[in-house]
DNA sequence: CATATCACTTACTTTAGGGTAAGTACTTGT
DNA sequence: ACAAGTACTTACCCTAAAGTAAGTGATATG
């Protein structure tokens, strides 16, 4: 996975958010374009890998791999697979994952209300 | 302010995640390191230009200034600025930006509880 | 007359994240 | 023997966001 270069100045600035400020610290672990919608997919039950693959098109295969391996990684999202072949891994959330969508309709609200011109 | 290129695939896929999924359309607009801070620094009432900067040490004028304006392009802040020598500038937020507290304290408390290994 | 204050600007560099395209492993079906 | 299906990997490139450092304008103050 990508490296990191971990003594820039940009990296140091994310911990200092990440460690002061528990919304930049949500916003690291739900901050790529397509975690939102991955989530949103998972969020009405198990998907296997190409299901979520065809529900989102517009995602490459590295993005959306990349994507879940760091939801897992975050505890959000939690992986398993059968020994079989061809392969049959199943994605779902997790509770922490499940935990997090109070959180999540409040943003969609206050963005649908925002798009709206509400306010 | 930085030139976009929006003929580039980011580009592309940056405005669907934002018009087809509300999260990520707050993620838009909040979604600088420095962001969130500020609001939490607004959040407690109108701060000077230099006030916030001594707030946020480690920011540099650059960041700040321009994430208070993109803060203020979205309309989730406001800017007044008295015509006075030396300058005198203040910033608070919005009805629209005092409208996502509640959206911004149920992440916080998600945060928080993920942070302390609730779930 | 030089310095300080405040609120910015500007030009340039670096880096993390995202994108492209191709390849891998393993087995079943034709 | 060859393609198809599934779930990934890998190597390389491009862009937007972030950072660095210096400069601007208008006045007041010593």
């Amino acid at each position: 996975m990508a490296k990191i270069k971990e003594s820039s100045t940009i990296q140091e600035n994310k911990q200092y958010a990440i460690q002061k400020c528990p919304v930049s610290y949500v916003m690291e672990m739900i901050g790529g374009y397509w975690k939102p919608i991955i989530i949103y997919h998972l969020s009405s039950g198990d998907k296997r890998y190409n299901e979520l693959k065809k529900a989102i098109p517009a995602v490459t295969e590295k993005m959306l791999i990349q994507h879940l391996k760091q939801l897992e990684a975050d505890g959000l999202v939690v992986r398993e697979s059968k020994p079989v072949v061809p392969p049959f891994v199943t994605y779902r959330l997790s509770s922490a994952g499940r935990g997090m969508m109070p959180m999540i309709n409040a943003m969609a609200e206050w963005g649908l209300d925002h798009m709206k011109g509400k306010f």
